[in-house]
DNA sequence: TTGATTGCAAACAATTTGCAATACT
DNA sequence: AGTATTGCAAATTGTTTGCAATCAA
């Protein structure tokens, strides 16, 4: 049964690369930069695996999906902006999402998941364009 | 040229039917609804449309993906807390919300999208559960 | 009448599954 | 040795496109 805890040259390959790029990624990134060297459904198991451990967070993009490795920004008080128009997540400090937090989990009964809390909306860049 | 903005009788059994839905549904669930009378390809073409204009907003979870229709969420401090175990969308209304909003605009440069925020994470039932 | 809309069939892209070969412990 | 993992090819799912027929204005 598939339970991804041996040690394989595929998974450790793919850690490398991950950590390495340290921003969104795809199945096809990660193919492409190993030369097509392992299999495609392999990268979608072992990603699959890393998101389960909470390692590794998928964004879905409209018709693009995206994957971020997450231990890089595993402090509770970051979190994501999203630009809806061009994509870009921006990576943001600030205590003010650790006080959402907490109103929420204390007056709403949800429990935000702390270091990745994900908010859409529009960039600077994008507002000021109008368009992307 | 597709604008939709004739007034056909298959716009307007689509727009009956996520009117009285209110809630998340899927494309899927539109084409059962209606019997299968109206073609899938139709009914992706008029959401796309009512998802440019601001009507429906999209949600992709995993591999499912739903829509939502909003208009009857029409205020600032509308937000949505998504559970992502048992995928139940809450509907909130709490000053919380614009205060992150007014933040976020003024500190982070970044423009939430009013009375249309959802915030993933895990509601009280789930979390008491462990599982869902 | 004219151009927009519909809906079938076919194309398409992204992801998943079956299964035999291979690698890890 | 025995089970987990890999990766190809094929299946599947969800969505989009081409195009002729139909409909709204």
């Amino acid at each position: 049964m598939q339970r991804n805890n041996y040690n394989t040259k595929q998974k450790s390959m793919i850690l490398d690369i991950i950590k390495e790029l340290d921003r969104e990624f795809t199945i096809n990134d990660i193919y492409e930069r190993l030369n097509k060297e392992i299999g495609l459904t392999t990268i979608y198991r072992l990603i699959d695996s890393l998101i389960s451990t909470g390692e590794v967070k998928k964004i879905v993009n409209g018709r693009k999906t995206t994957y971020q490795y997450l231990s890089s920004c595993d402090h509770d008080n970051h979190f994501f902006l999203k630009c809806n128009k061009c994509g870009t997540t921006i990576h943001v400090d600030c205590d003010c999402i650790t006080e959402l937090y907490d109103h929420i989990n204390s007056k709403h009964k949800f429990r935000l998941d702390k270091g990745n809390i994900m908010i859409n909306g529009t960039c600077s860049k994008c507002s000021r364009k109008g368009e992307c």
